[in-house]
This record gives structure tokens, sequence and C-alpha cells, in this order.
DNA sequence: CGACTGATTGAGTTTCCTCAAGAACTGTGG
DNA sequence: CCACAGTTCTTGAGGAAACTCAATCAGTCG
């Protein structure tokens, strides 16, 4: 059991405090002065731990939190009585998930682990009381859910118009995008979401995303080895996005 | 200029006032008791009666305000560089727009009204101030952008998987619903926009709108008079929306 | 009334999906 | 450490749904 040790390292060397955390700029602190940090410390109930493939909530559960990433990554999805799935997005840290939830004290949608993922809770009552005294923090709450709703504007524009090559495009260039927001290497892609899930996302098949990811590499502009993918012509790629690329990289990035 | 004479007939007519609106419960003031309500009031600052094909806002704009349909509809769509857009959606009376421009305080998208419209104006610092000090207002604020949240993930189903008719057809029902939760004739739909917004919606062209519609009429769901369209057969329809229906109805019923 | 925009219908083409098989990786147990 | 079963990913061939192009028709507005 040394995985559960490992684990146990990691939530202690996760400090429960949004003051100290990295993605301190990204995340609900930006722009809250350092009294009211405290109390958003003390708002954020813990931190959890997920392993790949488990559910931080599921379609239908009782709403009572907000969740932002800390580390890791989380597909959000809606599953139909069909039984088949839409994916809504990936979420990387510093990102908020849960916030459809608010529609009728229910989630609308599910989301899961893509692979180990850490994430900080809001209880949302407390979290609604904190805004409502800290104008900073409601005012940042407010962009935050914005910023989702532009990128799922986004994610429209691409399902809408655009040929399947341009999708993969505009999926990778976001997450280069944000990559270079948390200060990784925006050429060193780490997709950890299978591609299946891609697809879903792109509304395409699994095939059709294969074929691509192929037709990328042979033009040079792409290594791809199966999760890790490297983009090798930053510039051709943006050229693979078409006339879209503006709202679509300005997703993300808000 | 008879127009002219109705036009100030009609903004006389709309009493500025949450709490003779019609649209009460549907709207912001949902849920909000009465002494806060005249806050609310005070908070409108004023309502606007626009033009067919006149905007509310274009992006790019700052960022001043949220609006309300209160009677007629708009649409909601992005542009790009590139000169081609998308519909990212239609907003019926007692729908909120504006809401992608709290990122950086600029708006997104840009809104159009489809027809004579009148809308009621939120000056966003009015409105912001106002729900710090009214919890209920904050919570019904919420509850409004996560209804649009909902409503996007329904769009992207919708985009993601669906085969044309199945498209039309969950649009069509989700305007049926939207018909009934505004006390109108839920079979008797009156659509506003033209046959290519419908089909930049749904992520189609033209021409395969058209053929759906007469598709749909030859056998017998829909009877189809140019913008007037006709539910024969509703059962029908429901069938015609596939799986994916539970989620798409929801979607602006939330 | 005639020009214009918007909607419909038809014919041909393309992109992407479906079906099918094989390859590569994962992880589990001997 | 390796073998094997299961999953995920890749590649190929054929087909279908929706797009493009083009012409006609219907409503609208000057």
């Amino acid at each position: 059991m040394i995985e559960t040790t490992t684990n146990l390292l990691d939530i202690d060397a996760l400090r429960r405090s949004c003051s100290s955390c990295a993605l301190h700029e990204v995340c609900l602190p930006a722009g809250i002065g350092r009294g009211d940090l405290e109390q958003l410390d003390a708002t954020v109930r813990d931190i959890r731990v997920l392993d790949r493939g488990k559910a931080v909530f599921r379609q239908g559960e009782a709403f009572t939190a907000l969740f932002v990433v800390r580390s890791g990554s989380l597909k959000t999805f809606v599953e139909s009585p069909g039984g088949d799935m839409q994916v809504l997005g990936f979420h990387l840290p510093g990102e908020l998930v849960g916030l459809d939830g608010l529609t009728n004290d229910h989630y609308r949608c599910s989301t899961e682990a893509l692979e180990r993922t850490s994430i900080c809770e809001l209880p949302y009552a407390k979290l609604q009381k904190l805004a409502g005294e800290v104008p900073a923090l409601q005012r940042q709450l407010m962009r935050v859910i914005s910023r989702e709703m532009v990128a799922e504007h986004g994610h429209m524009v691409m399902m809408g118009k655009q040929q399947a090559q341009e999708r993969l495009a505009i999926f990778l260039y976001s997450i280069s995008g944000r990559y270079a927001r948390l200060s990784r290497d925006p050429y060193a892609l780490v997709l950890s979401m299978s591609r299946y899930d891609i697809a879903n996302y792109l509304g395409l098949v699994v095939e059709t995303v294969s074929r691509l990811f192929s037709r990328m590499e042979a033009a040079g502009v792409l290594a791809v080895s199966r999760k890790s993918v490297r983009i090798l012509r930053p510039d051709l790629l943006v050229e693979m996005c078409g006339s879209h690329l503006a709202n679509a990289c300005d997703e993300k990035l808000g």
C-alpha cells in the first residue's frame, strides 16, 4: 500500500490555504485582499484527492458545493437516458466546476477525475455568505462564472461550423493556452483524457480523432506519443484553427 | 408614422415596475419579498424598445449592464475575424442576456432584436450592490445564471451527437417548453428568427433546415407557414427528439 | 409593380461516420 | 519477469448524412 502513503503525503503537501496556493492568481483568490483571503481559506472545507475515474459529483445529486481543481484534471459530462454521454469540458488547475447545480439544487452534470487529482471543496452556503460580505470575492466569483460561459461559447462555435481538423487544432490550442496561464510548457501537452473523450467533446468519433492526430503528425505539426503531444509547429497549428481562432483561444484565457 | 405612435403607446403600456410585471415569476423578481422588490424596481434603469435587427450590445463594447427581455425576442451570437458568426441562443421574455461580459468588462458576444422587442436594462454596478444586500436576489441571480449554463449544456449535447432532424425537433421542443412557461400556447410557435439563424444555431445549413421543415410537415408533425409553426403531433415530435430529450427539454425549463 | 431578400427544392459531391480488423498499451496473476 | 486478457488506439474500406452549388418560388418593401 505504498499508494496510500503517497496519497497522505500529497494531502499534507497541499497546504490548506488559498494565500499560499500556487494557483492564487488564476483561482478565486485573484484580486482579493489579505484579510479577506483568510476568510476564504476558512470557507474551503477540505482538499480531496481523487483517483482516476472517481467522481467529484454525479448528475442528479444534491448541490452542496463548488469545486476547484488544485492539481490533475477533471472532465464534466451529461448522460442521457439513452445511455450515451456528452463531454462538456475538461478542467485544469484553477478552474471551477459545479456551477450548473445552482438552478434547482441538483447537479446537472457529472464530474470525474481524469487522473489522480486534488480538488478544493467550497461549500456553497458559506461561499455565498462570504461573497455577500466581501465584494471583491463576489466580483471574482462572477468573473469566473463568466469565464466559464465564454468557454462554453467557444465550444459551441467549434461544434457549429468547424471542420474536424479545425476542431482538434482549436482544442489543442486551447489546452496550450491554459498551460501557458499555469506557467507550464505550452508545447508539451499531456492529454489526460482518452481519445474517446476528446472525440466526444469535439462532436466527432474516435476514429476521426485518431486519423487527425496521425495526419497532423505526418504534416510535422505535432509529435504524438499516446497521451503526450508535443507541438512542433505552433504556427501551423494556428493556421489549422481557421478563422475562428480568436474566439477559441480567448475562450479559456479570458 | 403610425409605427411611432404604437411605439410610444407600447412604452407607456409597459409599467416600469418589477412588481407589476407579467414576467414576475420567471424573471429576476422570483422569490423576492415585496420590500426588496421595490429596490429592484429602482435598479432597473429603463425599458428600451428595439426594432428588428437593432443591437442591445455588440461584442467588444464595454460591459455596463445585464438585460432582460420583456417582450419580443433576441438572438446572441459571436462573430469571428473571418466574418462568419455562430448563433449562441435565442431569448424569450424573462430571459437574461449579457452575463458573458463579466469576465473582462467587455461583452463577448453581440445581441440583436429579432423583432420589435422591449428590454429592461439592469446596470450591473447597482444590481451587484443590491444583490449584496438582498440575499434572495443574489440567490435568484445565481439561479438564472445557472439556468443559462444548463441551457448551453443542452445546446452542446445537441451539437455533439444529434442528427439533423433530432436537432430541429429538440429546438422546436425547447421553444415549445418556454412558451408553456410563459403561458403561451405551446403548440403555436412563431419563429421570429430567420431560417439562416436557426440553421446556424443548430450547426446546419439553411437548405438542410428547410428540407427538414418540409419533411416534418409531410410527416404530419408540423404545419409550417413561414414563421408560424404549429405542432400538430407533439407525441411524434418528442419521438423525433431521440434519447437526449430529457436533457434538451429540461434545458430551458429548469 | 419590379427588385430584393429569404425560403424551398433538386442534383452532385464531400466529409465524416460505420463497420471491421489489427496493433499497442495496461495491468494482473502466475 | 513474462504471458495473457482487456482495453484503448490506429488504420483501412465502404457508405450515408449533410454540404455545396444552382435554380426556382414566395413574400417584402420601396
